[in-house]
RNA sequence: GGUCCCGUGGUGUAGCGGUUAUCACGUCUGCCUGUCACGCAGAAGAUCGCGAGUUCAAUUCUCGUCGGGACCGCCA
């Protein structure tokens, strides 16, 4: 490092080399312990701490902790038993000579920063640079960063180019609410933060860009989850001209494969990721987004209960979920998923164990009969001590989803979410449109700019909630990482496509007029996908909430602690761009 | 918009229809020459989120409200 008036050396770098030397170190106090005639200090900085002692304890008066200080000394190793096995610097100590305070912190701290993650995210977000000099929640940051250069290179190097596109756009009528900022030149008119980079990285394909990517601010005025944050995160988004699915498909397993392997010690699914239609995923597991860690399958079994004299079964679609050796689980323990079946909006769950004889116990068993048994101990391959949970509606998706989420739980109840392990797939073939059962008509079910298989013949000659799109998201332990497709650039195509799902022709023109206008002038067919960037890092870092990931996130409910945003602003700025509050 | 959970010194918490509102950390004062999340002695610091109701009495129970969080809706 430059010497400079304020350092020759980090703090967390001085070790036996220095011994005998002087230095000058300048970081925050982190603690100060005054033994009357000795008194340590222990300085940090970014590369780490280093203990500063004194046997002039006036020397520090007035000094408070979190202050930041410019301290000058010579290094001296430690008797052995002083060792402080702990710190990179623990075998030696700066003995001071000088020391000048650069900005002292005056007020009792909010919080004590070696332990601010325990504090409530709300206090810790208003002080959010103290909370930021907490080592953990520091090196969250410095990792992101980190990731974030590593994707850059895998990107580079496979011939990538990295395009800034505009973060002020026009409102999109599709997707997730805008964010809206209010033009001052055009009375009435307005911007809109982009939800995503889509139709600009596509407007590049036909531009000729042949790889481009981008590490892509995102912004959807959405309610967060934990997993999901309100207003404004960071996406790879990368597209491919002249491509087709299975290209991206190894353009993200090598990225995923590379990253987690790289920055991670937890074992990674092995490349080629297993790749699962849509319908065999809601089927199987009842979800979009499977935990593939959780080595239970649903089953279908309404075809069995076609005719039972069970009402609530008969007739309906009927999804079954069996575990093995769980007969011996208690009463409570079978009453607390009950709780929780209810408390997903199920009337409840019905179940069967596996008795010794291979006979049943339980509610339903009276209402079956002996051809019904046979049939369920074959298709669910029950064994003695086999647990059997039903799930039954009358709509199918709703069925699918409970059934999901009740394998979930059984797999959380049960541990069997393996936390060494990154389970990767691929889900594909996702239906185009989906009926609408309010607006009485198709809507696109996903991306209104996806490829529909089989092209102009499906959209012509098949229902339309028949009809595929080459659409993709990439899952890893039950959190989708990626959205992507092979995107519809073929303009008749389109305009099928969105009369299907309600718009006429000029709706179109209208309202996606820059690829409708583009894909006139020869459009070469591209395909991508956008990675999640903030989503991965929190898998990466084992953290459960995706705020951990960021360094000035917003509250879950959408507010800057830090800068008090969103804010009121003045008549004079109201009026310059022609807004009336009410 | 809906459901559930939470709100007690600066921070994290305990608690209960009647307490001097618990403990730890932090802060301040004093003591201490080897600690490292030092130790010891002492002190200050709380309108128990806010409002209403029930009650002789509410931090505690009820309702409302505000704030926070998780989930559902939503997220092409």
């Amino acid at each position: 490092m430059r010497e400079n008036k304020y350092r020759n050396c980090y703090c967390g770098e001085i070790n036996n080399d220095f011994i005998g030397k002087d230095v000058k170190i300048s970081g925050w106090i982190e603690n100060i312990r005054d033994h009357g005639g000795v008194i340590f200090l222990d300085i940090r900085d970014e590369k780490g701490v280093v203990q500063v002692v004194s046997n002039d304890d006036t020397m520090f008066n007035g000094l408070t902790r979190e202050s930041t200080i410019c301290l000058t000394g010579n290094v001296r190793k430690r008797e052995e038993e002083d060792f402080n096995a702990r710190l990179k610097s623990g075998e030696v100590e700066v003995v001071a000579k000088k020391i000048e305070v650069l900005g002292k912190a005056r007020n009792v701290l909010p919080f004590e920063v070696m332990t601010s993650k325990e504090v409530n995210e709300e206090i810790r977000l208003k002080y959010r640079y103290l909370d930021l000099r907490n080592k953990k929640v520091h090196d969250n940051i410095i990792f992101r960063s980190e990731v974030i250069k590593f994707l850059r290179q895998e990107m580079e190097s496979m011939n990538f180019t990295e395009i800034q596109t505009p973060i002020l756009t026009a409102s999109s009528p599709e997707g997730a609410r805008d964010f809206v900022v209010p033009s001052r030149l055009f009375h009435g008119k307005f911007y809109a933060l982009p939800q995503a980079p889509q139709i600009f990285k596509q407007l590049l394909m036909v531009s000729g860009f042949d790889k481009y990517f981008q590490v892509a601010p995102c912004f959807r005025d959405e309610d967060a989850r934990a997993d999901r944050v309100y207003g404004e995160f960071y996406q790879l988004d990368l597209e491919m001209a002249f491509a087709e699915e299975e290209d991206v498909y190894l353009v993200g397993e090598k990225i995923f494969k590379d990253v987690f392997s790289k920055f991670s010690n937890k074992k990674v699914s092995q490349t080629p990721f297993r790749r699962i239609p849509y319908r065999e995923a809601m089927l199987k597991y009842g979800s979009d987004k499977p935990d593939l860690r959780i080595p239970l399958e649903i089953i279908d079994l309404s075809d069995i209960f076609k005719n039972t004299e069970f009402k609530p079964f008969r007739g309906v679609t009927v999804r079954g979920i069996k575990v093995d050796d769980l007969a011996s689980k208690s009463n409570s323990w079978f009453n607390e998923l009950v709780d929780f079946a209810k408390s997903i909006g199920m009337p409840g769950i019905g179940y069967i164990t596996v008795q010794d004889d291979m006979s049943f116990k339980g509610p339903i068993d009276k209402f079956l009969t002996e051809e019904d048994k046979k049939l369920l101990i074959e298709r669910s391959d029950l064994k003695i001590g086999s647990v059997l949970f039903f799930i039954a509606d009358r709509n199918e998706e709703q069925a699918s989803k409970q059934a999901g989420q009740i394998r979930l739980e059984l797999g959380k109840r049960l541990d069997m979410q393996d936390p060494n392990v990154y389970e990767f797939c691929i889900i594909n073939d996702f239906p185009m449109f989906e009926y609408d059962v309010e607006e009485k008509h198709y809507i696109f079910t996903h991306n209104p700019f996806s490829m529909p298989q089989g092209g102009m013949d499906s959209l012509l000659n098949k229902e339309p909630n028949q009809v595929l799109a080459y659409q993709y998201d990439f899952v890893c332990n039950g959190i989708e990482l990626v959205s992507g497709a092979v995107r519809n650039h073929d303009i008749e195509i389109m305009k099928k496509a969105f009369e299907i799902a309600g718009y006429d022709e000029e709706t179109l023109k209208d309202k996606f007029k820059s690829l409708y206008t583009a894909f006139q002038y020869g459009a070469p067919p591209h395909a991508g996908m956008a990675i999640g960037i903030d989503r991965m890092l929190m898998l990466l870092n084992d953290e459960a909430s995706i705020r951990e990931t960021i360094a000035f996130p917003m509250t879950a409910s959408g507010q800057d602690m830090l800068m008090g945003s969103p804010t009121e602003i003045t008549e004079q700025q109201l009026r310059e761009v022609h807004i009336k509050v009410r």
